[in-house]
DNA sequence: ATTATTAGTTATATCTCATAACCTTTTTCG
DNA sequence: CGAAAAAGGTTATGAGATATAACTAATAAT
């Protein structure tokens, strides 16, 4: 059971956070994708779905902000939900350019096993860590992207004024 | 300083520790680029030739062992940084089947600096953390993907004898 | 020697994510 | 009030990431 042809180094690049938080990820969705793939649901649709559980009436905007999607990526998101009906579209009666979003009874009846089943990835996957190491881990990952505001809606209409806020 | 409108509840999402991986290495490969995009270099070019650097005439499968890329994506990547001169091919003598890897004087000479940018945009974007923080996060990282051998390097000739070890 | 394996390439399909252009509806403000 | 700006949403498009399949050439196994 030797670790096969492991000889080389993989030298200055193993001592990097970052490159250690994308290999993590990406073990992490190929992962998510083994479990929750026999149902279709990517990372960012059992995203969608979860947050318009907990949020009824959500509109894709509001969607947009919470994922960082852009809005141009999180119509045909919302679309495809829709199509396979997982995910009701509803005009705001008050501001007829919203589109109100809700659950529809298919999903609000499988996300629970849904649900189910991420739980059974994340304690795979994340199952090296102690409950401990979980904890630390979550906060720590919190801390590096929360307050990102990384636009996600964009296409800013900095057309004439240049007051822009220095995105930066 | 109120966070804008942050109405909505995150609600479950909020404490997977695969939603916040993604979210945190999603947000740090933005960083990323915001650093190395001036020198047109993506995460996985860096990492290739930092490998390359350490390893000196490493083989393109053992590149593709190494970061997980597989050797169908690892041709055209190797061949992009060797039509920029970063990166030599050389037939191996004792295997011509063989493309041994190393840098050229170009990139020789301009790997230090990428890797001055490299480690700035980790000091900018794990900042948020203290040093003992980022050493817990390493250690947790590493924990979580390695020994992942996913293949990788597939295409695994399962033509007529059916004994394969059971792809899954 | 035949067979299986390994290194590498090319082609292709899907997913992700960013930009731009556009329409419609509100909101702002002179 | 009315024009301009801003916000919600859609469509189109391109680059990057990543997976599979099919193939050639060279080496290893039995």
């Amino acid at each position: 059971m030797v670790p096969r042809t492991r000889s080389s180094t993989r030298g200055q690049l193993d001592g990097l956070l970052g490159y250690q938080l994308r290999r993590a990820s990406a073990a992490m969705t190929a992962d998510f994708t083994n479990e929750l793939g026999a149902v279709k649901l990517r990372p960012v649709q059992f995203a969608i779905l979860s947050l318009v559980a907990d949020n009824q009436w959500i509109s894709q905007s509001q969607l947009c902000r919470e994922l960082s999607v852009q809005k141009a990526n999180m119509a045909p998101l919302v679309s495809e939900l829709e199509r396979r009906g997982l995910l009701a579209r509803e005009p705001a009666p008050r501001d007829r350019r919203v589109q109100m979003l809700t659950l529809t009874g298919e999903s609000e009846r499988q996300l629970p096993i849904w649900r189910k089943l991420v739980a059974k990835h994340e304690a795979r996957f994340f199952g090296a860590l102690t409950a401990n190491e979980r904890d630390d881990m979550i906060r720590l990952l919190r801390k590096l992207w929360i307050g990102d505001d990384s636009e996600a809606v964009t296409t800013k209409s900095v057309k004439a004024p240049g007051a822009g806020k220095k995105v930066a």
